[in-house]
DNA sequence: GTGCTTCTGTAGCAAAAGCTACATTGGAGA
DNA sequence: TCTCCAATGTAGCTTTTGCTACAGAAGCAC
């Protein structure tokens, strides 16, 4: 779901800059902005949080690690969005319960827990922001939940690189990392990705994928 | 996570409660209380939600059903909790994303939409009661997924008797409603049970399981 | 260029899970 | 008691996914 649909567009950013508390005004009610020009995980499980997280620019993919040491994305933060799980610790005084990674080029507000909570007592909009930014998340992990359940891998895979490289029909990332999207191997995406090729679904090049096909990716992406 | 131990054991019916709008003042304001003694599908896919509700008493089933009819649970809703589902839906006017499901001696309350969202803007408790309610779920989803990713059959298996099963060491629940809630088939859970069973961790019995063992259960339930 | 690392392609086997089919058992109700 | 049906036990097969191993190819630093 696209955050900006619901709640009749509301974005965190829009929120804040109602507020008057964006960009200097925000820093000076304390926030501060981190620039990450790669990869980099700025939260560990079991971390206590110190503040609310807005995404400025780029995107936080927030994953699980299994005991075998697979990742799994849970779901990512795009630009605008609140990291509501910081919230919900923030609120209920819990630890972090995943991981969270930068991915390169992006920009993080940090709000300290004190900010937010003031805020969200006495602004309405907060209160909003929050409810919303909650919301949509628990209908992202529902569907993420329904489509491990009822699609096979196959179809997952199609999915995910329909969904993520429409943009300009090209997906920019390594099987790797792939398959620790899915909470998979590699080996078994170099497999599944063979499927597609020679379906003429897609193309493969050294750390991308091309969509040649996307109503016939579709179709793969619909099948049980 | 156990609803009453984040912030503060708060629960849905004490905040009513606190409000004078529990029992007769709630019905005055327009709750309606619904009775099932039987399992009964109360909500589907797809419908309109008319209004937030209250398991009173009993439990509330969500599932999904995939394609091929096989359904899996996504949570359960438990006395003195609001389903955040519905509260969402009334928020920003979605449609139902899945099936909801009485379990037998179930009393459940709802509260017109239109009643729920003045109280929302006009009380702190209830906004809070929303923004637990809605974290509690985000952490329970997070829970299941990570659980999917990193346990096999056998361990969510495991686990899910250990905690369901708790109270009196037995759980009542034929193979087809366990393989339900776990997304599989009986079959597969009757493979299962039977290394269970090998194992002396339990013992199965026509419409329940007892346990046995509940520390190598829990140990079969922790293996990777 | 050379050497190194990362990414990809492929094969083959093992384990997990799903599916079909059928026998057996226990309990509820006629 | 007898019948019927839901629940369970079991076997065998297929598909899916995971795991190990290795070879080739592309990019990068020197």
């Amino acid at each position: 779901m696209d955050s900006t649909e619901a709640m009749g567009g509301l974005k965190a950013l829009d929120v804040f800059r109602d507020l008057s508390v964006c960009g200097q005004q925000m820093l000076e009610c304390g926030m501060q902005l981190n620039y990450f020009d790669e990869l980099k995980t700025i939260i560990n499980k079991g971390n206590s949080v110190s503040g609310a997280y807005v995404v400025v620019r780029g995107r936080l993919r927030v994953y699980s690690i299994s005991p075998g040491g697979n990742e799994a994305t849970l779901y990512f933060i795009n630009p605008g969005e609140v990291c509501i799980l910081a919230l919900n610790c923030i609120f209920n005084n819990l630890q972090y319960p995943a991981w969270v990674q930068t991915e390169p080029d992006t920009c993080v507000g940090m709000i300290p827990s004190l900010t937010y909570r003031t805020l969200f007592q006495n602004e309405p909009s907060i209160q909003n922001l929050t409810v919303h930014a909650l919301s949509v998340l628990v209908f992202r992990l529902m569907e993420e939940l329904e489509e491990i359940h009822s699609l096979n891998l196959n179809a997952r895979l199609a999915k995910f690189i329909l969904l993520r490289g429409v943009a300009d029909g090209q997906l920019r990332m390594t099987q790797s990392e792939l398959a620790a999207h899915l909470g998979t191997t590699r080996e078994v995406i170099a497999k599944l990705l063979r499927k597609l090729v020679a379906a003429g679904s897609v193309k493969t090049l050294r750390g991308s994928i091309v969509i040649e096909n996307p109503e016939l990716l579709a179709r793969m992406a619909a099948r049980e």
